[in-house]
DNA sequence: CCTTGACCTTCCAGTGACTGGAACCCTTAT
DNA sequence: ATAAGGGTTCCAGTCACTGGAAGGTCAAGG
């Protein structure tokens, strides 16, 4: 299978198949003209790499869990650990978005937003 | 005023100071022994940009919004665009990572964290 | 006067995870 | 023979800093 058909099946960028066969993430095998040949299993990892990275996991994360996935004899607790913690990342950054966003709709809210120069958003920027 | 100092009013790291001024957002006097001699109209400037990157807002945001700042006569109402649209990317990424957070919390639920090598984090990862 | 330590300066490199583009090779069809 | 549409590598750029090296400046203490 040739680059442009693995993209098509992970829903990939060919750029970001090559990226992560730089950075060892993948590793397809070769055709005689130099061309990237993936099997069955590059397409898959490719897969649980697209699906990893959908749900915010790091590039490390994606390889630790990749990892994992591939030792038969890992302790599923592990893959529970990184989940967790990852999790709470993304509850922290949810968390602080949320207090970005309240204040901004009530700067927004404040805004009468006409031609004239009085702007309460600039007010606040300036003296916060 | 030397950089420490305005670090210390702005809640800027000094290193960050001198990014801003590398990149035109500030332009502090030199003493004469070349140390950056910072006024109030430059850490006005510094505080100014602390918020509202604490609010989000890309550096070329920033550097417009103190060029509306600075413009006594600007209209509100481009500044009231301008923080509508940050919002509504930032409501964006907050449901993307909320998505993302329902997925992870359910897995992570799902997997019993035991000793044994069934995962269903894995499992879902390497197959949706 | 000398040293020590805490400042300050510039410049260069690295971060994360790609992305764009140039320059060039391979294959297939016309 | 050529043109279109694959593929390849390599280099540079993104964003907003951050770390570190190498070196100048200043005030205090011995």
């Amino acid at each position: 299978m040739n680059i442009s058909q693995a993209a098509g099946e992970t829903g990939l960028p060919a750029k970001t198949i090559r990226y992560y066969e730089e950075i060892g993430l993948v590793t397809p095998l070769r055709d005689s003209n130099g061309y990237r040949a993936f099997g069955e299993a590059d397409v898959h990892k490719l897969t649980f790499l697209a699906r990893s990275r959908a749900l915010g996991f790091s590039i490390e994360d994606c390889r630790t869990l990749l990892g994992l996935w591939e030792d038969q004899s890992r302790a599923s607790s592990d893959v529970r650990t990184l989940a967790k913690e990852h999790l709470a990342q993304i509850e922290a950054k949810i968390e602080d978005l949320q207090a970005m966003r309240d204040t901004l709709s009530e700067l927004v809210e404040a805004c009468v937003g006409d031609d004239r120069p009085d702007c309460p958003i600039l007010k606040d920027l300036a003296s916060a």
